[in-house]
DNA sequence: CAGCCAACATACGCATGGGTATGGGCGCGA
DNA sequence: TCGCGCCCATACCCATGCGTATGTTGGCTG
């Protein structure tokens, strides 16, 4: 919750150095998974030592907290961004929506999403941001389809499903089979969205 | 490819302690990731120490493609047994196997799947083994929809979808949201099936 | 009973990694 | 210019963990 490592208010140089460790902390957990995540090979990342970490940090799980913080922060963003629409824009919202998550593009951003949410699965403060995002992402959604004059719970319903398929389609990482054909993606959205 | 370390036929000894080993190797996975499979830990979850893995084991890398293996082979059982269906019967088939694979219940399978997912996405051998198994269940389920006479890419988008909800259900541990809301279930199972 | 071999245990070297304690350089205000 | 505090480096302790080399034991065989 406190961001700041010393008390004062926080200044704009330790603001972007945090930052910057966080940054390359992402790039880690994309690649080696929370797990993966070590205080030394990433100050060696960063060109500097431990002796820079402790300072910015207070020890790991100081600097896993304030990356799942980040995390959760960037993801709700992004799903309100994703998710506006003027009234009467909602279907293209959806598709819109749809589009981008479910893109096989974003190795990195999935990656990472996977990463966090296996960690979650042993860690009380992850799982808790793992289900605020899963919360607002749902939400989301499923205002989008209550905007199209959905009864309550089939919006539920088409919310949850869109979210389960983006997510189980984001998960299998080899679109070798089936999963890519444009046919078959043109038709589950069609059965999602209409 | 090899099971047996030492060149002679596997006696019946042999490979029940690797059998051991692998299942106490895949409650590890289960719990704490493949990177949490360490070898000594898992000794002394064994009661014995190192000397006895590098018995029965080349590495800790033999280790983790036994494991690999084991799982492949045990999902491809599954999938196949779950998915047969004598002719008529295709519908309930279907409705049994997202009952029995979006059953929240089954906690350690669905770690020990996400586990692996994960590793695989940094590793050749694990990639091949997720994608054969990814291969075998959509082919199932999309078999179970042609018997019913869809059209082949119908058959092809609707086993997708299935497996896409299946799975990204699993992902999302806390069923605090709509997702477990029966109501909700329903109506995503009849979208899939009907 | 001698010998052998499977199935361990013991002990070691080495690397990685968390955390601490301490030292040092450098800019900046008094 | 003197100190002070931010920012980082060095050095150290300790734990975990991989892999290897070698010792040990119990059971089976000839």
């Amino acid at each position: 919750m406190d961001k700041s490592s010393p008390e004062k208010p926080p200044t704009a140089r330790e603001a972007l150095d945090r930052a910057a460790w966080i940054a390359a902390a992402l790039d880690i957990v994309a690649q080696d998974g929370i797990d993966g995540l070590r205080v030394e090979s990433l100050a060696k990342r960063l060109g500097v030592t431990k002796g820079s970490f402790y300072w910015h940090f207070k020890d790991r799980r100081d600097l896993i907290d304030a990356v799942l913080d980040n995390w959760r922060a960037g993801r709700i963003r992004d799903i309100r961004k994703q998710t506006t629409a003027a009234p009467g824009n909602e279907e293209a919202a959806l598709r819109h929506t749809i589009e981008v998550y479910a893109a096989a593009k974003n190795r990195k951003g999935i990656s990472i999403e996977a990463s966090i949410r296996l960690w979650a699965r042993q860690d009380a403060n992850g799982l808790a941001v793992v289900e605020e995002v899963d919360a607002e992402r749902l939400e989301c959604t499923r205002r989008l389809f209550l905007a199209r004059n959905l009864p309550p719970a089939e919006a539920a319903a088409r919310s949850a499903l869109l979210y389960a398929y983006v997510f189980g389609f984001s998960m299998m990482q080899c679109g070798r089979f089936a999963m890519d054909a444009a046919q078959t993606k043109r038709w589950i959205v069609e059965q999602i969205i209409k």
